[in-house]
DNA sequence: GCGATTTACTTTAGGCCTCAACAATTGGGG
DNA sequence: CCCCAATTGTTGAGGCCTAAAGTAAATCGC
């Protein structure tokens, strides 16, 4: 009784796939979101912008990560604006291009990023572990088809 | 450069495959809405709570609706709204308990719901076309138990 | 060197999302 | 019968999303 229920049996298989996968991706999401609020008192949009420059020590300009986070370059400056004001990232201006800012973790954005993986980790780990490793992988590898096709004819229209 | 710029190679495979999941549905979803402004000048949640209705012709209260489509109940007063001023569902009062309505399709928007659900089917098949049928049947199985899972951890916390 | 285009970021309007508080109604236990 | 708890739908605050317009700065081309 979800999403589902809208897939009934003359709908061709990709349907029917896609609702599953909806469905599957929410449910996760869902609890995700909720452990972040409990535990964090923070949002998913904000885990995923410091999730990006942890990987990048040097720093990352907005436009970037607008690109990486998959959102318009709007949603960047007030999810930028609360991580700054809870102290967790800063703005530097580029003397190069003052148009521009780049964005990094501080230390306590980074500390406190670390604790938050952590447990992100968790959850993942725990929505998954009804698959094996082997399952796991090729779940991944028929998905990676998938968006790169997703992706080819996005780029081609 | 994507969601899964996050995923480095010491993350458990779960982590891996969730970031990409969540890169495909996002890809996915993002067509999904663009074809539903741009041809019908409508919404994915418009168009979800319409596909409930379509396979329930004697209608369905707002509370079953916001539970089969995994959103709060506050949610789908101003979708239904709208649906109506655009006269595709109706508000059906009920004698038999006067706190609640019963939404229904209008014959007009059965007809309407039809054409977009022919090109919403489209599209999807089209995200899906790289996958042969058996694939597509594998991954929808995999997933089968990724929901099951989740649901009855969700239940039992 | 200077105007036109492009780029980086911000802002705005409109929509959907959660959570939480609220009104109205229903239904069960004394 | 009546009070109380549970249920149905609505509303409001806060947040993120898009598309589109606006501002400022960089860059391209003549």
């Amino acid at each position: 009784m979800d999403l589902e229920a809208r897939a009934h049996s003359n709908h061709p298989e990709a349907l029917r796939l896609w609702l599953r996968m909806l469905t599957c991706t929410q449910l996760i999401e869902k609890q995700v979101r909720s452990g972040l609020r409990e535990e964090f008192n923070t949002t998913l949009p904000r885990f995923d912008l410091l999730s990006q420059l942890e990987r990048t020590p040097q720093g990352m300009k907005m436009t970037e990560l607008s690109r990486r986070m998959m959102v318009t370059s709007g949603n960047i400056t007030p999810v930028t604006d609360q991580l700054v004001k809870e102290g967790l990232i800063e703005r530097i201006s580029l003397p190069d291009d003052r148009r521009a800012w780049l964005i990094r973790l501080t230390a306590q954005g980074r500390a406190h990023f670390k604790k938050m993986a952590k447990r992100h980790e968790a959850w993942i780990v725990q929505a998954f572990e009804t698959l094996s490793s082997q399952e796991v992988n090729n779940l991944h590898a028929l998905l990676g088809r998938v968006k790169q096709h997703s992706k080819s004819s996005a780029e081609s229209p």
